[in-house]
DNA sequence: GTCTATAAAGTGATAGAC
DNA sequence: GTCTATCACTTTATAGAC
């Protein structure tokens, strides 16, 4: 199964992966060229077509926005849950979740994928948080998710940027467990 | 100073600006191209850049970020202020600053502009938040915000992108009060 | 298996006719 | 003032030599 030629094969085939995930998730879709994918993984354009069929191809298989794990239990802990999770999306650069969240607003299948893996961590959590208006919560808290993680490696905004994780999810805490299961608040401040 | 001519150019010129601000809103920099402007216009490519100079100048002129009003008063005050800000975003579709936020993970500009345009308005509100960490709590309540509206107007999140601004402020509002100035909680669920 | 050469299409920008 | 024609360039993708 695995003569010199395959082997060698699956090793340039794996430096391009890399190489394509480091640039989607740096320049985004089309600013990031197949010539300098290539050029990055030491390979030939022509190689890159051949093993991945065509630059959606590619994208496809470099981009990901991953699963995170099912919330359980009360909706106390479901925010503690949802909690932990930012605090790992923060502390590391998921470089295929990030190659598809730069890309998401310009091409159609970054959004897809975004878009979709939202919606269904949404619909799983929704049944975990407070009842009235559940899905709305739900989808505040992908929104707050979503919001820190792009100030943090896409934005790097000040004081964001290079925090600790933890003081990070520290200060929001108070927020995830409010918008979880807090009371609806007109203007009471 | 306003024959008829300057007039319709006048005409002409406002119609492609706001067909740039439509496309670049929808489409991003790169793929709203100055073909596709100007046959949204129904003007001539030609006169695009005759009138506006290169594509990155129509893009300064239609993709902005916008100023936000000064925060002032005491944390609680300053988060009512951020809360009724989020909410005039939520209401209408402010098409220069969505030109902008869709536009900033792949174009350079783009990025300058909201980047710039936030840590102002960090800066200027952790002056009137809880003095521990301040810039990160102001920089939150940014992050915090820039997710609602991508969530709502770019993302469209099942939930988030239907519902009464009203009522997301109201879910919102203990998690503006918690990071403007609620305590540091390491885990205590 | 790998790389060269090139095709086919689309881009921003420009020169010049009307 | 407006528009046609085109330049110069870049992109993905393909055909075929080595």
């Amino acid at each position: 199964m695995s003569s010199r030629r395959a082997e060698q094969r699956n090793r340039t085939e794996a430096r391009i992966l890399t190489a394509a995930r480091k640039l989607f998730a740096e320049l985004g879709y089309d600013r990031a060229t197949i010539r300098a994918i290539a050029a990055e993984a030491d390979a030939d354009p022509g190689l890159v077509m051949r093993y991945f069929g065509s630059k959606d191809d590619l994208f496809a298989r470099a981009a990901a926005f991953g699963d995170d794990d099912h919330v359980t239990g009360t909706p106390e802990q479901a925010a503690e849950q949802l909690l932990t999770a930012l605090e790992h999306k923060l502390a590391d650069e998921p470089t295929e979740a990030l190659a598809a969240l730069r890309s998401m607003f310009t091409h159609p299948d970054a959004l897809s994928e975004v878009r979709s893996g939202m919606v269904a961590r949404q619909r799983q959590a929704a049944g975990h948080l407070a009842p009235d208006d559940a899905d709305l919560r739900a989808g505040l808290l992908g929104a707050v998710t979503i919001g820190a993680v792009i100030a943090r490696h896409l934005l790097r905004l000040d004081g964001v940027a290079d925090a600790e994780p933890e003081r990070v999810t520290a200060l929001l805490r108070g927020a995830f467990h409010e918008i979880a299961y807090g009371s609806i608040r007109s203007d009471d401040a």
